[in-house]
RNA sequence: GGUCCCGUCGUCUAACGGUUAGGACACCAGGUUUUCAUCCUAGUAACAGGAGUUCGACUCUCCUCGGGACUGCCA
């Protein structure tokens, strides 16, 4: 009868990092395919790192992959009275304690602890990991409550998780071993437990927690990078789960559709940045033109670029599109088109302009490109191919290339000079003929 | 050290006891192409090891080895 309620519970430090927000992705779907609820909750309890830029930070990090939240957002600070009430409650009850304690660097003073049951076994069932099961004498008693008197994250956990009446918990494997406290919190306050399902850390190549040190680990690097969001969900919901048959991009009705929290693997999945970015590219090529297009105009304008009037930006789009890998990369690929102020790639320079003869190709070049009618790609090549007589036109149209864009490689070379137009690519055949 | 979890190509993974162990990324070879990409075709590459159970084991059991998590007045 029930409605099933999960909840993405960050603590908000400015960056999200991705081992967590494939927590939210999981706990997203699943909410979103059974029908359910899914709850942002806010554990801002660090005052010093929990900034109101931090908490914006996490807004525009969910809203960006399109983790949309039901029910307004619930702060744990807001509810720190609640958690100490709970607190009184379970010493009244005889399941808490308090005690002098000294902290590992050596403060002592009185914390309130938790009582743990001392013999038999605690078991639960976990949604991705199965029957999951502890000796009582290995899970110790533990601090709800701080020698100052706020409340320790276990109790401030299960507290709001009862609040929320949140149904079930998907959160990192990191978390295993506090299940068995947290279950033992839910009853001796009464509370009827949620369900909890453990995801697999992310690791690197070394098999340790991902980290900054092996790379872009937070979700603004990544947006910083030029990668798409679909791209980066993608890549992370195959990160330990798959839809059962061969499929890996996936649309987001797909996923919706397919996903269940019970079909994700147990195991610590590595991370590939190769493989995402190959799936960035396939994103941007299955990206419809139009959109396309705009992006790439936006991309231009934001660098500062100005597009002349009459530039056929179809026609780029058209040749951009199954090249580019990331956003990022536009401006480079394309500055050449609407400046002269752009660099000459020493490589291809030596490559195809240091020869003998290619000063005299350049210049004949402009010549006959001076005189082409109409000025158009496929006259172009059309004439190109005339003067190589079927043995290929590679000793033309390389020079000609790093000549007019300073590159080794680019667009087809014919849209390129079309793009360009006349005075421009005559001007740089010459330009070049001379520095030779 | 203790407790718990895990172990299929380099990586992400498929396999519900019977397959030439499949796919994708990466890599590599070829084709298309003016370059670079895209696209198409082909290839290299894995059941951690050992005992069982079974007619038959990647699939079940046990042991070994290896990896990880936890073991806070952090979350």
């Amino acid at each position: 009868m029930s409605e099933i309620r999960v909840r993405f519970a960050p603590s908000p430090t400015g960056k999200v990092h991705i081992g967590n927000i494939r927590a939210a992705i999981f706990n997203w779907l699943y909410a979103r395919h059974v029908g359910g609820k899914f709850l942002l909750r806010v554990e801002d309890t660090d005052l010093e790192r929990s900034t109101p830029e931090a908490i914006k930070a996490l807004f525009e990090c969910m809203e960006w992959l399109r983790l949309d939240w039901d029910e307004e957002v619930f702060y744990q600070t807001r509810n720190v009275k609640r958690h100490l009430d709970c607190v009184e409650k379970l010493i009244a009850d005889g399941r808490a304690y308090k005690m002098e304690k000294t902290s590992r660097d050596g403060k002592t003073g009185e914390v309130v602890m938790f009582r743990m049951p001392k013999e038999g076994v605690l078991a639960y069932d976990d949604l991705v990991k199965g029957h999951m099961e502890k000796k009582a004498e290995d899970v110790p008693d533990f601090a709800i409550v701080r020698s100052d008197g706020s409340p320790i994250f276990h109790i401030a956990n299960v507290v709001d998780d009862i609040d929320q009446r949140v149904t079930h918990v998907i959160r990192g494997d990191d978390h295993v071993e506090n299940t068995f406290k947290h279950l033992e919190l839910f009853r001796a306050l009464g509370a009827e437990p949620p369900r909890y399902g453990h995801l697999p850390m992310i690791v690197n190549q070394q098999g340790k927690p991902y980290s900054k040190r092996d790379g872009a680990a937070f979700v603004g690097e990544f947006r910083e990078q030029g990668y798409l969001p679909e791209a980066l969900f993608n890549y992370l919901l195959l990160l330990g789960w798959n839809p059962g048959d061969e499929r890996e991009v996936l649309t987001r009705k797909e996923m919706v559709e397919l996903f269940d929290i019970t079909d994700c693997h147990v195991t610590a999945a590595k991370f590939d940045i190769k493989k995402l970015q190959w799936m960035n590219g396939e994103y941007i090529r299955r990206t419809p033109k139009e959109e396309y297009k705009k992006e790439l105009e936006q991309r231009i304008a934001a660098a500062g670029l100005e597009v002349p009037a009459g530039f056929d930006m179809d026609l780029l789009a058209e040749q951009l599109q199954v090249r580019t890998k990331f956003w990022n990369d536009i401006p480079g690929n394309c500055r050449f088109f609407f400046t002269d102020d752009f660099e000459f790639d020493e490589k291809a320079v030596a490559k195809r302009l240091k020869k003998d003869g290619v000063k005299e190709i350049l210049l004949d070049m402009a010549e006959r490109f001076g005189k082409l009618e109409p000025f158009t790609a496929a006259a172009g090549e059309e004439m190109v191919k005339e003067l190589s007589q079927g043995n290929g036109m590679g000793s033309w149209v390389h020079p000609i290339r790093v000549a007019a864009s300073g590159k080794g490689e680019g667009i087809g070379l014919f849209e390129m000079l079309e793009l360009l137009g006349r005075e421009k690519t005559v001007a740089r055949l010459k330009a070049a003929a001379e520095r030779l």
